[in-house]
DNA sequence: TATAATCCGGAACCTGAACTCCGGTTCCGC
DNA sequence: GCGGAACCGGAGTTCAGGTTCCGGATTATA
């Protein structure tokens, strides 16, 4: 059932239909209703389970040993979630109470301290650069994932030269399509 | 009354009334209707007109001789049309036809590719940043103007930073506000 | 198997917002 | 001043989509 809801709202964003997600998952409206008494509950839910995948990320990257690497890898594997949930991503730019509760919840925002913490220290991020940053630049790529002219890979390469330290290599961004 | 569409509009996005634009406009909502026979047509309408004053900016920015002040001018200018204009904002996320027609219409595409040019030509900003990462950067930030935690300076900045060339001098970011 | 308790489906209901349309009003040429 | 054409206002219509709720199915209990 949360399964149906996901996979419609990934697709048609939060205005996907009670009735649609009912539907998908071959149980009728009231059925939904009587797990989530409202829509937003529902989307609610959703944010809170992408965030518990994004902690994981998050852990992930931690695991790992590179700093630059961990953190590099963290932003674009958030980046892909946001790319394949439409919800998602217009959660993040249309209802920061919702996704501030979610942050809050998952606890990602201490993870996220610690890989950019890392990763200053070893000198591969700027100084200035702070954990709060992390999901706000997420938002501002949030706002490109759905515009089908968008390269996504593009823009977070100048995203992460953006909070790279002076004086490391710059992303290879990948090639302008022809239109 | 366009001007009535614009206040409504800035203030509340896309989901401005059409009542309450009439009621501005001390005018009925049939009159609404006589100007623009749709609500996408007043959005489009509007649209236009903003991608117009970006067209402006950008040929302030074009009369200016310093090749990198004259680009971060404009990217801030940009950005702060869209952090006073929610619906631009929204268009800018979620309508990539509309802000094709408009960016089309307005000729800005030409504009922002001779002051990128120059800023490359000068070496200050990358080789492999093309005219359309400019857009789609603003959509980007778009995503983060409209949450309110959120500094937009901050996040133009890091672009910048992102879009300059490597070795240049990185943008000053303001202080984290506390919470 | 009979009865009660619980759960489920989806038709019907309700709300809010875009849009229509008709009676009134203004304005222009005579 | 008069006729009527163009214009305007806003109550009413329509529609889409979230929410409710009752009749029936299903399961548990005796």
């Amino acid at each position: 059932m949360i399964k149906a809801a996901r996979e419609c709202m990934a697709r048609d964003g939060l205005d996907a239909q009670m009735e649609e997600i009912a539907r998908r998952a071959k149980v009728g409206v009231g059925t939904v209703y009587r797990h989530f008494t409202t829509k937003d509950e529902l989307v609610e839910a959703l944010a809170f389970e992408r965030f518990e995948r994004l902690r994981d990320l998050a852990l992930d990257a931690l695991a790992q040993d590179d700093p630059w690497g961990s953190f590099e890898g963290f932003m674009r594997a958030s980046a892909r979630i946001q790319t394949d949930d439409r919800a998602l991503s217009e959660v993040l730019t249309s209802r920061p109470d919702t996704m501030g509760r979610a942050a809050e919840a998952s606890g990602i925002l201490e993870l996220v301290g610690q890989i950019l913490g890392r990763a200053q220290a070893a000198g591969v991020v700027r100084k200035d650069a702070h954990p709060y940053d992390v999901p706000m630049l997420m938002c501002a790529l949030a706002g490109t994932f759905r515009n089908p002219h968008a390269d996504p890979e593009r823009y977070i390469g100048i995203t992460l030269d953006g909070l790279r330290a002076p004086g490391g290599e710059l992303t290879k961004l990948p090639a302008v399509e022809p239109e």
